[in-house]
DNA sequence: CTGTTTTCAGAACATTTGTTTCTTATGTAA
DNA sequence: TTACATAAGAAACAAATGTTCTGAAAACAG
């Protein structure tokens, strides 16, 4: 794909995602430094040819982005799922500035609310029943919060240095002591030094979805 | 509010949730047999003073949708919560044809991959820990598909007749006998006769948020 | 290089769509 | 009733916006 339609193409997304509609064949114009109308209209007929967008003749502001299986997207915030999260696995990497690779991971629609109050956020999907205990499935997808401070009683991704394991519990600080509580009260604490244990940001939704694994 | 103003706000938030853009004023005024564009105008006018939608003027389908916070509405798919769901307690009245009134009950985001796939969903808020072995925490929210028919090894939502319980459990059929596990592995399943079952649906999704009660 | 397809430019055109003006009806309070 | 604010109607206007036409530049295959 030519870079001005991929430019064009990823005007579009954002363009929509910020605004709550599809820019105007003009918007696009400036927006990627295209001299003529006609130059858009050309690119859009081509994205339209390629299955990325539909147009409806006629109609202002009539582009609608389409995923992967043709469907028309929300306007929704989505968050990328930069990873899997398992005991035993380091958190993978995460940059705090906003990646570019828009394509590249697999994103979840998050309430609009959840990225109003909290900002920036990231998602990670959990793989082995390792999270049992924080009430968190195999598959399940956990919604963070970049942080490294935190509050008592919030529920924190933690790396184990010693132990080498992730895990997701409610933090509490006692003293040099930290303990991480799980979220079911079933199941007891652990204990450990503070220093052993890396906070890498808080959870502030879980996602699950049955029926897939059936 | 008068009602064809009523009316007006319902048509754009339906429009805007199936199209994915705002109407135009000539769309509302025949949706809403209104004789004229000035009046749709004039409403518009009223409905922005009063917090409901956000004009930007000389821009084609310009009407931004607001929440409660005055807050741009995503055109996301949302489902209604039709109340809450605890062990003991009856499951609440669903009607399977398309609720109305739609300011009555909260709502919650889906991703539009489970509307496509399920069809018309509803979600209750699970009170109390009582689904604990089921993964589910106080203040969850499940989106359910409404069935009574349902395959082996799918989570349902079943009222116990004899036990007048609520309980969300995997469901297996074994002859006139139901075994009901809970998906936490370290639970023990039920077996109960098979009409002392009811299920009311499926469940496809759990959404939890943290951070609400601390 | 030559022919061909793709992509881009500039301008004009036509439809869509927000806006305005004037007028008439409707309801409400003194 | 009058006075006045609110609501509705009809028509025209003007800005926004999709579309088309002609031609040229750029990329590409032979």
């Amino acid at each position: 794909m030519p870079p001005r339609r991929q430019r064009i193409l990823g005007f579009l997304q954002e363009f929509y995602l910020e605004n709550g509609i599809p820019p105007t064949v003009r918007d696009i114009q400036k927006a990627c430094d295209i001299s003529s109308t006609s130059v858009v209209d050309y690119n859009l007929d081509k994205l339209e040819q390629a299955g990325y967008i539909n147009r409806r003749p006629d109609v202002a502001r009539g582009i609608k982005i389409l995923d992967q299986d043709g469907q028309p997207v929300s306007n929704a915030p989505r968050v990328q799922i930069v990873g899997a999260i398992a005991a035993g696995i380091p958190i993978p990497a995460w940059s705090t500035e906003a990646s570019e690779s828009s394509q590249e991971f697999d994103t979840v629609e998050v309430a609009p609310e959840l990225q109003r109050q909290h900002g920036t956020l990231f998602a990670l999907r959990v793989k082995g029943t390792s999270m049992i205990d924080a009430l968190i499935d195999d598959g399940d997808v956990v919604i963070i919060k970049p942080s490294n401070t935190v509050n008592n009683g919030e529920t924190v991704v933690a790396w184990l240095k010693e132990e080498e394991e992730t895990t997701l519990k409610k933090f509490y600080a006692e003293g040099s002591q930290v303990r991480l509580q799980p979220a079911n009260s079933t199941m007891d604490p652990i204990y450990c030094a503070a220093d052993n244990v890396e906070v890498r940001g808080k959870v502030v939704s879980v996602i699950r979805q049955l029926g897939k694994n059936l």
